[in-house]
Order: C-alpha cells, then structure tokens, then sequence
DNA sequence: TCAAAAGTGTTCGATATACACCCATGC
DNA sequence: GCATGGGTGTATATCGAACACTTTTGA
C-alpha cells in the first residue's frame, strides 16, 4: 500500500442560519453523547458513510437535527489543512465518538438556513442543540470558528443568486420590518427603511394577506408570505 | 475498525482556462504515463499526499503544468458521489497510475487562467497537454465533463468579486479588442465595443501604452497593460 | 395625549444600454 | 480606393441612495 497519499475520512459540517432578537444565530451541538459531561459546542456533522455523497450526507445532518428533508443547503469550501484535526482535546473526541486512530480528517462544508421556531429533534443522537448569536459564537473546535466565519460572506452571495432563500428564515407569515431586520443583520448595516419597502414591492413573489398584527401596542404590521409558485416562474421567465 | 464510514483518497482537479482563437480553451492532459498508448485526455489533477492541505495539492499540480508558483486559484466545489469513479475503465487507469484497490475517490475541483502562449511544461509527468476549445471538450473520464461545465458558471462569479484574474488569460501587452472578446467569450454573449470602451476606461489599472500593433493591415491598435498595483490600491480604498 | 412602530414619495447621481460613423493602415 | 478592423459620443432608462413626516394603536 502506497502511503505516500492521503487515505482519510471525511465529514461534512453544517452552519445553520437562523434569526431571533433581530440577530443571526448560528445552530451548535453539544459535542458528546447523552451521557457525556462535555459541553463544549461545534458544529453539527458527521462523517459520511460508504456509499454515500456529501451532499447527501449534508441532508442526513440537517434531517436529523431537523426533521425536514429537503432542505435548501449549499456546498461552500472543503477544509482539508493536514493539522486541522490535531488538537489533543478534539483527537479524543474522535476517538471516542467515531473510532480510535483516526489519524486525519477533511470536511466539506455546508450552508442551510432555517426557522429557529421550528421543533427541533433533541431526540436525535444530539442531545442538546442551541441557537447561538454570531456575535457571541464560543472557541469551537477543529477549524470550526473559522468555517463559521467564511459562512458569513457566503450566506450574502448565495442570497444575491437566490432571493428566495432568506424566507426559510422567517416565519410564514411575516411582517416587512422583519424582512428588513434580517436583512440588516445579513448585510450588518443600515437599510434605509422606505427604499427597502420599495425593494420588497418589486418582489413579485412577496405577497402581502389581509391579516394584521394583533394586540400590539402600536399601529399593527400587515403580515406577508413568500409564494415559491410565483418566484418560480419569475425566475424561469429570466 | 468501523467500515461503516468512507476512508478514501482526495483528489484535486484543476480546470485551467485559457482564451485562443477567440475562445475560451480548457488545459487538457493525456491520461497514462509517458509510454502509454493511452490516448483519453483529462483534466490534470493529482492525489494529494499526506501532510499536504488540498490548496497545496492544486499548486503543486500547476506548477508542475506551467513552472508558475503563485497562480490563481479558486477552489469551487467538492465531487464526491460514490459512482463517480467506478467505470472499469476509469478504475483500470487509477490502478495504474496510482495504486490497486483504489475503491473510492473524492474529488476538489479549482479554476485556474493562465495564457496560452506560456510554455508548459511537458517535461513532466504529464507528457502532453493540450489546449481544447470550450465548444469542443471531448468525453472525459470520471465526472470531469460535469467539472467543465460547472466551472463555466463558477468563472463569471469569480471575475465579478475579481476583475484582475482576466488579465491572467492575455498576454502582459494586450488590446482593447483581445480584452473585449474575452469578455465575450466568457458571457458567451455580443458586448457593444463602444460601451466596453467605457467600461475599460473605467478602469483605473487598465494602462494605455505608447507602443502600438505593426504590420497590421488595418489602423494599429494601441496596446494596454494591466496594472497590479493600482489595482490593489484601488481594492483597498473600498 | 403620549409612546412606539408602521407606512409612504421625491430627488439625485451613477450606471447600463442602445445606437452609427469616421479613422488609419496595408494591399 | 477598398477592405479591414480601430476608435469615438450622446441620449435614455434603470437602479440605488438620501431624506422626514403622518398614521395607527394600546396604554
């Protein structure tokens, strides 16, 4: 056998966006198993399995930990530095939760978004799943602060090439100041707040229900839905 | 040990884009050694080794092509069905080149621009390369076809975050006229010359020279060369 | 009646698009 | 003098940015 190449696992890890207290937050699992004192977070992931892509196993992920199974999710960058695993504390973790003597590890690295009201499955072989701020994101492990970090520039490109996706995180129905919230905290800047109604009444696909706020102490906020049908044929009308 | 889990080789493939005969040519090689009548061409690529990040791998696949040390190079996605490499004939040729038994194999895919008039370097292990116009890539092994075009998608979202790396297809004194059907070759679309004027004048590191064409049976075109620094400047004051 | 957030138009500058003719050169 | 490609300007449409007041509601 040649060992002049690399023969390695690999892994797919997953940063998914979410949005509460007009921030993003970023969806981090307790790394060890239910029964486990550790507390440290990461990313969730999970190496693939023979017979498997990555793209699938990305979905796998996400379908554990969320329940949905198709969600939007994109491939963004391979991390595949030979010391990115060689931490003690996360060899450990390997061993422990995959099998000893995993001598290397290269991940690919995936982008989703999704509603942080949504039911998540702490069932799941995760025992404990938070949101968490990005403004607040802890030391991870592996090269996980540094994959959160390239997510965030990736998270805009992907939303110039596909408005549709920021609705995922959003509630269905939502109000404008919402929208504009998430995209302020997206852009992390200012968004002047009657060009950006503007920019919502050239969306097509943005639809604006009878329904309004209730039992808010101030003028209440029409609610409005995304409507796939109408984005889908805008798009292919391109 | 858990078999539950791929433990594979990773590879890198470069697709090497360079522009001749107005039109954008992919850097092909031949597939098989030196002595080998094998005559499929692919696109060049190499396992990477132990101890080496898959940025390196790429470089190092480069340099041996072109002799260049810091070329360009964006790394956009990450092949990994586990079909992908399970052609017999695609498999008798891994034996070959590298090892028997090889059961699966992810692959790094990265975009490069280089000019064609750079001499390669087919001293090496690769004992042909061939420049292959866009419009005539033959049938490639594994899941390259998928690659190419893949990369054609890729390599107008890189010149928009980048519009330095054209220059990387011209010569280092190039015209109006050589840049503007670049760019239309690239949106594979008519660009109006006199717009295009404008768009290069706007262009602070796009420097006229005194020099002109000679022994053109036409009026000479003025040559422009591309300027790094102010290029860079430019960049930073954003 | 006050506090708090919702909702609404106009102007300006920059940028992209459409479009046609004269110029320089070699043969 | 003609064929070939080089080089130039103007008018219009579109898009993004700046900017402030009135409306609705519950407390």
């Amino acid at each position: 056998m040649n060992t002049m190449f690399i023969h390695t696992y690999v892994s797919v890890d997953c940063v998914v966006f979410g949005f509460e207290n007009d921030q993003l937050t970023i969806l981090l699992v307790r790394r060890g198993e239910a029964d486990s004192h550790e507390k440290e977070l990461k990313l969730p992931g999970s190496l693939i399995y023979n017979e498997e892509d990555v793209d699938d196993a990305a979905h796998r992920v996400l379908f554990e930990l969320t329940g949905i199974k198709r969600v939007s999710l994109k491939q963004f960058r391979c991390f595949a530095s030979p010391d990115r695993a060689n931490n003690p504390e996360d060899m450990k973790w390997l061993d422990k939760a995959y099998q000893p003597n995993i001598n290397r590890l290269i991940t690919v690295a995936y982008l989703s978004l999704c509603k942080v009201d949504r039911k998540l499955n702490n069932i799941s072989k995760y025992k404990q799943t938070d949101w968490c701020p990005i403004s607040r994101i802890p030391k991870l492990p592996f090269d996980h602060n540094r994959i959160v970090n390239e997510s965030l520039t990736e998270i805009r490109t992907w939303i110039e090439n596909n408005p549709s996706i920021v609705f995922e995180m959003l509630p269905k129905k939502f109000t404008i100041s919402q929208l504009h919230k998430l995209y302020e905290a997206i852009y992390n800047k200012r968004i002047d707040i009657r060009n950006f109604h503007k920019k919502v009444a050239a969306m097509p696909y943005v639809i604006a229900l009878d329904e309004k706020q209730k039992d808010v102490s101030h003028r209440a906020a029409r609610y409005y839905k995304f409507d796939k049908k109408v984005y889908k044929k805008m798009k292919s009308n391109i």
